[in-house]
DNA sequence: GTGGTCTAGACCACT
DNA sequence: GTGGTCTAGACCACC
């Protein structure tokens, strides 16, 4: 798990996408304890309390959950972590098609083939 | 010309992303005079200040110069905004296919075509 | 630390100046905190934003950075303070002697012995 | 007679002083016909209302003089302008020396032969 | 308390 | 009316 941050941006939304993003593509997998606040802390090179507000927020998404006097635990519902993926997947795709028309590129074809799913998904866009 | 601010990314840098779009699409041509700093920024709804802050930023890189009491301007220096668009364009392109990697996605395909050259380039990625 | 303004030039050009005068004659060292920007701005009897203005010249140049919730320090490059150096009198010496020529002085010598080498500088110029 | 601009610095002094660099080096003669305005507008670059405030105040100084209906013309008075010529190598020596100190030299030493005198001025500076 | 951002409003030089 | 500068004052993220 490796962190780096652009300085312009809140540091707790960039953590909590990163947490996101290690569930969604199994870096923290179901029901897998996290490392400590104060190890993530230091891992991500950031003060305590920011790690503390973003776990809040991954766990006010049902992402996390936590085990009082035991951690903090990647939630069991599968379901909803490929939930979660597809969307996040979604949208990055969306804003990227979003930004290459802005850009003026002429002509684009995509297609993606996630784990998830036997569907191949195309995307289109051509400038007239 | 049309702005859309995110709350929680500094107004100028995303002033200067889409002025950077807008020379790189056209809409804002070589040599072109840009509205007024004031103009602007009734337009963007944003201080005059704010847009001085983002057009300095772009005029650092080049792709605008200042005619001091006459306006500012696109450069007139089209192989400048053409690398600068290239740049930009496959920045964006290896950011996504290196995010939709580490998210897991099993295959991808990508083709472009802009409208600088006749060649459609063709970006490919399978899992194994 | 001290600053004195000319009404009839931009402040931040001057404060730009003076730092960097500071931190070639030694009063800024390497690796040296500055003064807060609002200290800096109470200092110098200027508003805090002047200061940023200022200091974000002087970091775009390499000489300082930021230590975003911790201060401002000098850079701990010493070769590029040392070149930065080097250059400014060279500057200011060139420029110097360029207007002495064309105001028409008749003869002049000069000779400088930087902290950094060893070496004595001459120059000379004679009319004829 | 040429004139460069930096856009920093309010124009009609820049101008001011060339008008005096150029009467102090010779070329521009005692008892000489400046350009029309126009003309002076024309090779400088820059409005005539601004040429005007320039010579008004170069005028004030008694260094030219307006003939009605003829145009402007150089003093004849040389010891004006000698005077005038040594006030201002003096300042730039002392405004050059100041730098250098400020900038961190070691040890300086500067002899300076002017045309009107037979005099060679000596300048020393050192750091302890 | 640190840097960073933004606004509102004022004033300046130059055309 | 153009760009540029500056201030005062406010608010934010992070430590």
């Amino acid at each position: 798990m490796k962190f780096e941050f652009d300085n312009n941006y809140p540091i707790h939304m960039q953590l909590v996408k990163y947490i996101l993003f290690y569930i969604s593509n199994g870096t923290l997998k179901p029901n897998e304890k996290l490392p400590s606040v104060r190890e993530l802390a230091e891992i991500a090179g950031v003060n305590h309390n920011t790690i503390q507000k973003a776990l809040n927020e991954v766990e006010d998404l049902g992402l996390i959950y936590t085990n009082r006097t035991n951690g903090k635990y990647v939630t069991e519902n599968q379901d909803l972590i490929k939930k979660f993926k597809e969307n996040m997947i979604n949208e990055k795709i969306d804003q990227f098609l979003k930004e290459m028309k802005k850009i003026g590129i002429e002509k684009l074809k995509l297609e993606i083939k996630t784990t998830e799913s036997e569907e191949v998904k195309t995307y289109e866009y051509s400038k007239d």
